[in-house]
DNA sequence: GTCTATACTCTGATAGAC
DNA sequence: GTCTATCAGAGTATAGAC
């Protein structure tokens, strides 16, 4: 209720509350589609985490599917961001080691994401395909050949490079996606992340070191 | 149609096309369940795939919960198998060697198998919890006491028994979970198993070598 | 913007003919 | 044993009151 004329036209941006609505059903859509993957996701089940009704779920996104999307499109690029910011011109094992650290804690940070992630791949990635093939391939490929670079230089031990960046993805993902098995075998008493953290650290210099 | 009267009375256990059929719809619900996960997966689906109809599939099984419980408990006898055979009585790098490449092979010939465990894993493991916190556990946990006693014995370089457990079945996994981004990184003329298999030979080994 | 009510489709499961 | 027909409930999405 503004108490003078403001000249500011009627909102055609989302306004304040929109966006924190928005936020809370991406939240929690977050929540349900990381578990159960596209399929199994209910609306119902959203509503019921985010706190809002149906309807309204259907008010601020069109379709089940665009909330879906949506997750996904945002997901991509701060999945990328830490592969993208390994440094041709840094010593190569501290780029490695900081690759897999910065991995790591999106792992430790974002297990949903990851989890999301985890499903469009065990579904045959129906809705990233043309990523996979396209921005990732590319991308990969580029630090593959920096990697075999630093190797026909001496400064890392040999390995194959698009197999080594495959083996920092699965070693640190495997820490959110199978957070319960982990836990499971470990027991209470443990903090995963923190072992994880010097073992994948020993395991990375042991297996580059020239 | 048997020419001599034998006196074998009337089957009360499963007919040869009892048991094919029984096989066929397991076959045809591992492929769904293992890519959209339990709820995800409908007996429709099921039903199409196995060539069946559907109220057929409810005539061999009594509920889709049954056919998705049948599944994970024949799953997990193959998955334990291959780390039961590890050998305290053996060469340390060969044992851990044979078991990531036992491991592979599963992966590389069960990857819808690996999918199921996966999807179970990322609903929290709703149907496997107990199995995870006690046989399972119960056997990791001595196999990776028979790890220790090897590292104390200086038989192999120190590292956590219980994460190069998890490095293992993370990096097989992998390749069967992931198996569309791993294609679409390395493009047409790879052979991501055989590619997986030299490389996590030399990762083992320039981990473990003392 | 948010709700109740509801349309319409899909899904798991059953009944009953053959 | 297998099919067609069908039910009850859950699912996505929309209409319309407020």
């Amino acid at each position: 209720m503004p108490l003078l004329n403001d000249r500011r036209p009627a909102a055609r941006q989302p306004t304040r509350i929109q966006k924190r609505n928005r936020q809370t059903i991406l939240d929690a859509a977050l929540e349900v589609f990381s578990q159960h993957g596209f399929r199994g996701a209910t609306l119902d089940q959203i509503a019921e985490v985010s706190g809002l009704s149906k309807p309204n779920l259907l008010y601020y996104f069109a379709s089940k599917e665009e909330i879906h999307v949506t997750l996904l499109d945002t997901l991509l690029d701060a999945w990328l961001a830490p592969l993208r910011r390994l440094d041709p011109a840094g010593d190569p094992l501290s780029e490695i080691l900081s690759y897999m650290r910065r991995k790591l804690g999106l792992s430790r940070d974002y297990p949903r994401e990851s989890r999301l992630f985890a499903n469009e791949m065990l579904q045959g990635a129906p809705r990233m395909m043309e990523t996979l093939r396209g921005n990732l391939k590319t991308l990969v490929d580029d630090k593959a050949s920096v990697i075999a670079q630093w190797i026909a230089e001496g400064r890392i031990a040999a390995v194959h490079p698009h197999h080594l960046i495959f083996s920092i993805w699965s070693l640190t993902q495997h820490y959110a996606d199978f957070d319960v098995q982990v836990r499971a075998v470990l027991g209470p008493d443990h903090d995963p992340y923190a072992e994880a953290d010097a073992f994948l650290d020993t395991l990375f210099r042991r297996l580059l070191t020239p």
